[in-house]
DNA sequence: AGCACGCCGACT
DNA sequence: GTCGGCGTGCTC
C-alpha cells in the first residue's frame, strides 16, 4: 500500500489544504494522472508524491480523515511540465485561487482525453534563465507598430508570442507578421481537440514560430520561448473571467521571468501603474498629425443643450460632402441613461436593482422599452409615475449610441444629404463574433457609412482609418467614477488617434479640465506625477493591490450584519497579526449597486501592500463572500 | 467549482 | 401528496 499525494483538478476552498492524500496498491510517478474520489464525484488529479504505507503511522498523520482509495490511473506517463507547475503555483498564490483550478487553467483543453509524452527537459527543469530581462515598454501608434513588431522579432531564433486582448485583433497581427516571417501560428480559443493537440505538440517540440493569440495561449508548453510581445496592458480582455482571475500581461511577465524570455509591452498609452515600474524602459514615438479641437458646451443655451454643437454639425456635413470617413465615439449603448418623470423628475429604477433603467429604442418608429443592464429585466414605458401620478416621461442623462444616431440622421435630413448611411457598432447589435464580422462587412460595403461606436471599435484601430472623429460626450465616457477614470479617458482618446484622423473633436462641459489639457498637449509627465502622488496618498495601485469583497443576500439586515461582522473580524486579525502597515480596510458599505438582482450587496475594499501574499489576510474571509483580486474598478 | 442535501411553492 | 426551485455546506 502506498499513500499518494495529488492535486485534484477541482476547487477546494483556498484556506483548506490544496493537496489531498489517497491510498493505492502501487507507487505512482510524479506527474501521473489519476482518478480521485472527492465527495460523491470523481475528478482527475496530478500525482505529486508517493510514499510507502508503513503500518498505522498514517492514521496519526492524516488524523480526522478516512483516506479513500484512488479509483484508477489515467496514465503513469507524466503529463505536466515543470514550467506549468511553476506557473500554477504562482497563479494560485498571486490571485488567491484554489491550486486545482490554477492547474486546470494551465493544462490543455484535451487534458485527460489524450495522452502524450514530454521530453525529459520539460518534465524536470526550466531553461533556467541566466538573468531576468527587464520589461520593455514601448508606446506605438498605427504607423509605428509594424516597425516595432518587426524589429522586436528580427533575429529571434526561438519561439515568440504576440499576446492580443481580443480575437478581433488576431488577424491584423497575423497578416502583418506573415509579411516577414512564414512560420506564423494563429491560436483562436476553442479549437477541436485534434488541432489543439497538434498545436500543443508543435510548441512542445521547440519549433520556432510566432504564435498570435489571446490570453489562453500563455499556457502552451513553451520549450524555447524567447520573446513575449503584449499589445496594450490595460484592456478588459486581459483579465480572466474565471478563477483564477489572472491578469494576462502580469502573468506573461511571470512566464517571461521563468523562461528567460524578453517581455515587451506595446501600448497606445502607458498606464499610470506601468509608468511607475522603474525597470521599464519607455521609448517615445513621434506625435500624430491629428488636429485636436475642444468644444465647450458651457456656452450653449442652458435649456436646449444640443447633442451636437453647431461647429460639429458643420464639420460632419462638410466631411460627408467631401466623402470623408466619420466615426462618432459613443459612451454607452442604447438610447439614453435614464427616464425621467416630467412633473416630479423621478427616474424609473429597476425593481430588482437599485439603479435607473436605460431607455432602448426597439423600432425605427421610435417605440422604446426600458432595460436594466444589471439584471437584464425589461419593462414597457411606464403609464404613470408611482410618485406623482404624472403620465409624461422623457429620456435624459447621458445619451447612448441610438440617440446619437438619431441626431445624426436628423442632421442629414435637414441638410438634404439623407442618402448617407449610418450604423451603430456596439454590443447591443453585436452579440457574437459572427455578428461582429457580418456588421463589419456590411459597413465596409458602404465606405461612406457614419459609424457610431462604443470602444469595441478599438479592436480595429490599427487597420482602419477615419478622417473625422467626434466625441460628443467626453464628460460621461466613464460609466462609474473611479480612481482610474482620468487615465481611462486619456487611453480612449489615444486609441482614437490610432485611427489617424485629420481632426478629432471633443465636446465637453469642462474645457478647463487638466486631464483634457494633458491630452491636447499630449504631454503626460505632469499627469503621471499628480496621479501617482494621489494614488500613493490614498493607497491605490501601483502602491497597493486592491481586493474587493462582496456579500449578497436577499435580506438587507443579514447582508449588512455579515458585512459588519467581517469588517470587525478583519480589523481584529490585522491587530492580532500586526498587519496594520500592510493592509487597509475600506467599508463595510453598501456596494456601488446596493441592490442587485433582488439581492442586497455589501462591499469591503482591501488595500494590500503589493509584496504581501493575499492569503495573509484573505484566509479570514468566509467562503460565502465573493472575492475579487485586482478589480478593474474600485467601486 | 461541482454536487448533494434541505426546505418552500405549483403541478399530476 | 410529489417535482423542482436554488440557498447552504462539504470535499483526503
Amino acid at each position: 500500500m502506498y499513500i499518494i499525494e495529488v492535486i485534484p483538478l477541482a476547487s477546494l476552498p483556498p484556506q483548506a489544504p490544496q493537496v489531498l492524500s489517497y491510498y493505492f496498491d502501487t507507487q505512482l510517478p510524479h506527474g501521473a494522472v489519476v482518478k480521485a474520489p472527492i465527495g460523491r464525484r470523481e475528478v482527475l488529479a496530478i500525482v505529486i508524491g508517493s510514499e510507502a504505507l508503513t503500518g498505522r503511522k498514517i492514521s496519526v498523520k492524516k488524523s480526522g480523515f478516512q483516506l479513500k482509495k484512488l479509483v484508477g490511473v489515467f496514465t503513469e506517463i507524466p503529463q505536466t511540465t515543470s514550467l506549468q507547475l511553476k506557473v500554477t503555483a504562482w497563479l494560485a498564490k498571486q490571485y488567491y485561487a484554489p491550486l486545482g483550478l490554477a492547474l486546470k487553467t494551465v493544462l490543455p483543453q484535451f487534458f485527460g482525453k489524450k495522452k502524450y509524452i514530454l521530453s525529459d527537459r520539460q518534465k524536470t527543469q526550466l531553461p533556467s534563465p541566466t538573468k531576468i530581462n527587464p520589461t520593455r515598454l514601448v508606446t506605438a501608434n498605427s504607423t509605428t507598430i509594424r516597425k516595432i513588431i518587426k524589429d522586436s522579432l528580427s533575429g529571434n531564433e526561438g519561439q515568440s508570442l504576440i499576446l492580443v486582448p481580443d480575437r478581433q485583433m488576431i488577424d491584423f497581427f497575423a497578416d502583418m507578421c506573415r509579411e516577414f516571417n512564414k512560420n506564423i501560428v494563429v491560436a483562436r480559443g476553442r479549437l477541436p481537440n485534434s488541432e489543439s493537440f497538434a498545436l500543443w505538440q508543435k510548441i512542445a517540440s521547440g519549433d520556432s514560430s510566432i504564435v498570435i493569440g489571446t490570453r489562453s495561449v500563455l499556457f502552451l508548453p513553451w520549450s524555447n520561448l524567447k520573446k513575449i510581445i503584449a499589445i496594450d496592458s490595460d484592456q478588459e480582455g486581459y483579465k480572466s473571467d474565471t478563477t483564477p482571475k489572472y491578469e494576462a500581461v502580469e502573468t506573461a511577465r511571470q512566464i517571461a521571468d521563468l523562461t528567460g524570455a524578453q517581455m515587451v509591452i506595446v501600448s497606445s498609452f502607458v498606464s499610470v501603474s506601468d509608468s511607475y515600474q522603474s525597470e521599464l524602459v519607455s521609448e517615445k514615438n513621434e506625435k500624430s498629425k491629428t488636429s485636436i479641437e475642444i468644444i465647450s458646451l458651457t456656452q450653449e443655451s442652458r435649456s436646449d443643450i444640443p447633442l451636437l454643437s453647431l461647429r460639429v454639425q458643420n464639420l460632419i456635413i462638410e466631411a460627408v460632402v467631401n466623402k470623408k470617413r466619420i466615426l462618432i465615439l459613443s459612451g454607452r449603448k442604447g438610447y439614453s441613461a435614464i427616464l425621467v418623470c416630467e412633473r416630479c423628475k423621478t427616474t424609473t429604477n429597476c425593481e430588482n436593482c437599485s439603479i435607473p433603467m436605460r431607455v432602448n429604442k426597439i423600432s425605427d418608429a421610435g417605440e422604446s422599452m426600458l432595460v436594466c443592464y444589471k439584471c437584464g429585466a425589461f419593462r414597457n414605458w411606464p403609464k404613470e409615475c408611482p410618485k406623482c401620478k404624472g403620465t409624461k416621461f422623457y429620456p435624459s442623462g447621458s445619451p447612448g449610441s441610438q440617440k446619437i444616431e438619431e441626431s445624426i440622421q436628423r442632421l442629414l435630413v435637414r441638410s438634404n444629404i439623407e442618402n448617407t448611411p449610418t450604423a451603430v457598432f456596439d454590443t447591443d447589435l453585436i452579440r457574437t463574433e459572427e455578428h461582429e464580422h457580418e456588421a463589419w462587412n456590411n459597413i465596409k460595403k458602404k465606405p461612406n457609412t457614419i459609424i457610431i461606436a462604443t470602444p469595441i471599435i478599438f479592436s480595429y484601430r490599427f487597420s482602419e482609418r477615419f478622417d473625422l472623429i467626434i466625441v460628443p460626450t467626453a464628460d460621461t465616457l466613464a460609466t462609474n467614477p473611479d480612481f482610474r477614470t482620468d487615465e481611462r479617458f486619456i487611453q480612449l482618446m489615444e486609441c482614437l488617434l490610432d485611427f489617424q484622423p485629420q481632426r478629432l473633436v471633443i465636446q465637453t462641459f469642462r474645457p478647463e479640465n487638466e486631464v483634457l489639457k494633458a491630452f491636447v498637449a499630449r504631454d503626460y509627465l505632469e499627469f503621471y506625477k499628480n496621479e501617482l502622488s494621489v494614488r500613493k496618498l490614498l493607497g491605490y495601485p501601483p502602491f497597493c493591490r486592491l481586493v474587493k469583497l462582496t456579500f449578497r443576500h436577499n435580506t438587507a439586515s443579514r447582508a449588512s450584519f455579515a458585512a459588519r461582522e467581517l469588517f470587525a473580524r478583519l480589523n481584529q486579525a490585522i491587530q492580532h497579526d500586526k498587519l496594520s502597515d500592510f493592509v487597509k480596510i475600506m467599508g463595510a458599505n453598501p456596494a456601488f449597486t446596493a441592490r442587485e438582482k433582488g439581492l442586497y450587496a455589501y462591499a469591503i475594499l482591501l488595500k494590500i501592500s503589493p509584496d504581501m501574499r493575499l492569503d495573509t489576510i484573505l484566509k479570514y474571509v468566509p467562503t460565502t463572500w465573493y472575492i475579487e483580486p485586482d478589480p478593474r474598478s474600485a467601486v
